[in-house]
DNA sequence: GAGTTAAAGCAAGCCTGCTTGCTTTAACGC
DNA sequence: GCGTTAAAGCAAGCAGGCTTGCTTTAACTC
């Protein structure tokens, strides 16, 4: 059976932590014996969990990223995109939120399936989507909205080109008027 | 002083083919002592003139990628941007363009100065777009150019979402005819 | 061609990341 | 509480990646 409470969860925030802290440290290959080290906990106790590295990266990345910039609810497609647009650009302006994008992509190889957690954002905005078109509004569809919107704020961290102020909302206000 | 030909250029070769052969092999995390003996070459020599790991695959992506899809000159900035943004299209479609784009973003951490081969990139666009205000065409800025169409093209080999034929130059169609 | 010297090759040794069998701790169910 | 047992901690050993001083090779100059 399995024990997510108590110790359990101390452990997998403390590495989390660890994880981010160093990265943002500067401290990019810092391996498992440095992070544990930083956590506060056994080495033995991160190999028997993760078992590598780059699945200690990927869990953490993908774990607290899940947690910034939902999409809200407005009542327009307008105010759900624009909204959750600037979470993005937000955290794409934070350095933890760089790091933990870089660390994602970073982690993916290029084989493996699918991740869940993009699949789970897709989904997201596809709920928005569909609410606007029951509205009536004109929508856009999921893939235009990773083309013009997202791909953008990433490619812009991705490749350290600076994050304007307002690229968010903005590109949103270019999607939805063009065409 | 520096001696480019003969050898060097022989061990720099081969040794970026390995680098590029055990990535498209799956041999993601393949260290210097393994691409050493895939590139018939002894492991100080690749220590001595690159250091890292990390170095060698920044500076063999780099190198790899500057001889793709350039820039054509047809005439028209229509024309020009559809070539190009074929080539990249092609290039994001084959295996061993992906792999290096994986390689060069992995590769490039948070605080470095940015790219000169990035820039490069960016001053190539800026000619052909300027090439274009001078017959009087209206023309997009860079940053949209990059936005718009290399953006979704890079995000999808590093999400791992299929790259569709005729993607390439359908994102330039929607670049100068919206608005 | 002959000499000079980058750059590659070699070998030995250190360092450290990883594995594994066992012990200890502390969640969870009753 | 009490017992059960995941999960964390410990310790020893192995493997292999990295460093370094030295030797050899082969580009480049004249």
């Amino acid at each position: 059976m399995t024990r997510p409470g108590g110790r359990s969860a101390r452990v997998r925030d403390a590495v989390h932590d660890a994880v981010v802290e160093l990265l943002a440290a500067g401290e990019i290959d810092a391996a498992i014996p440095k992070i544990a080290e930083r956590a506060g906990v056994n080495p033995t106790s991160i190999y028997r969990r993760w078992g590598s590295r780059d699945a200690l990266l990927l869990d953490a990345a993908v774990t607290r990223l899940r947690s910034t910039s939902p999409i809200p609810d407005t009542g327009s497609l307008h105010g759900d995109l624009r909204g959750w647009a600037d979470g993005v650009e937000r955290a794409m302006r934070d350095r933890h939120g760089q790091i933990l994008l870089r660390a994602l992509v970073a982690t993916l190889s290029p084989d493996e399936k699918p991740l869940e957690y993009l699949q789970a954002r897709g989904e997201d905005l596809q709920a928005a989507l569909d609410k606007a078109q029951v509205r009536g509004e004109p929508v856009p569809s999921v893939d235009e909205v990773l083309d013009f919107v997202l791909a953008p704020l990433y490619l812009r961290v991705l490749f350290r080109r600076p994050v304007e102020p307002g690229i968010g909302p903005r590109l949103v206000e270019r999607l939805l008027t063009a065409r």
